[in-house]
DNA sequence: GTCTATAAGATGATAGAC
DNA sequence: GTCTATCATCTTATAGAC
């Protein structure tokens, strides 16, 4: 968003501390105290870093995203779009056991800021159009047709599968379920 | 959970609040003056009947599940299991615009509680386990292989098409890939 | 730039009259 | 069973010293 360089580091620390509380308590639940202490800064202190808590909200998300820019880059080392699809997706494997405590941190992001915050909501959002947009363009070189459903097919079926991850508690959801997706590009004509 | 009949039918109207406001606004972010405000309950009454708002939340997730059952009911008079699926997966078609402004009811619940809590958290993932244990069921009427498998895959592809429905604010995105799975059931050997 | 102290308001919950 | 009044606490945010 602004300038994120701060000489003390405190600001990063701030957002790195809040990225994480949001993701295991949820937005609401996480008071600027928690992340305050969290992150080793008087509370006080937090306001002059983040004038409101939306502010800090947005950071986080604007972090997230970052991450996830980054995430994808590293997909697009992979020789073929199939190839480039399944690392996106075996990356939620990867990440199952944090799924299983606190779910998928775009997922219960949006879940959470879906509901009525326009603000955040709709910056929120931004991620999921990032993902689908990408996966979009690599479907569209296996194949013209159908390219956009099958983004959403595929970035939907990581996030249901992070849901049931979570509600149930077992990491095995997830990796079944991306190895179903894996045969399914592998079957694209 | 408890007898829920209350001569005055305030219970009732409580619980009825509470669903909608949760849905609506999500759990954390409804106070209970809200709901007492919305079902025309003077807000001390409310401890009369929901002693807390733990308690309140376990009377919803029960509604709700009951509403489920009937749901399911409601598919099992369709003539083979292929249609019975079909029927469930159109549900969340017809609930769309809902969806569209403030996501799947059981899915943004499991989402919110799914994190730490470990009492009503449980109890939410319990409806999940309701729809799986269906689905499995009715996939097993059609082969006897990976049953369990492809009900977490209509269950997880139908809360990740309704997430995406809800963040892209787009109704057509549910309509669209209940349309998929609707065509995968078919083509199920 | 950094921190302490505290205001201002909201929220879950209770006491006790009727 | 029902309701009013209110407590105790938490939480966002600000004022102002250093």
């Amino acid at each position: 968003m602004t300038d994120s360089t701060s000489p003390s580091g405190k600001r990063e620390r701030l957002v790195s501390s809040a990225a994480a509380l949001f993701h295991h308590q949820g937005v609401q639940r996480t008071t600027l105290a928690e992340v305050a202490t969290d992150a080793n800064v008087p509370l006080g202190n937090v306001y002059y870093y983040f004038r409101t808590k939306d502010d800090l909200v947005a950071a986080v998300i604007g972090s997230m995203e970052g991450q996830f820019r980054a995430m994808l880059r590293d997909c697009e080392r992979k020789a073929t779009p199939a190839a480039r699809l399944k690392a996106l997706a075996y990356a939620w494997v990867e990440m199952r056991e944090l799924l299983v405590n606190y779910g998928c941190p775009v997922g219960t992001l949006n879940s959470e800021l879906g509901k009525n915050v326009e603000g955040s909501g709709r910056q929120a959002a931004g991620i999921l159009r990032l993902l689908l947009d990408w996966a979009e363009d690599q479907f569209r070189r296996i194949s013209k047709k159908e390219a956009s459903d099958h983004a959403v097919s595929l970035i939907g079926g990581l996030q249901g599968a992070a849901l049931l991850t979570n509600a149930l508690r077992d990491p095995n959801i997830m990796t079944t379920q991306v190895r179903r997706l894996d045969r399914w590009i592998d079957s694209l004509p």
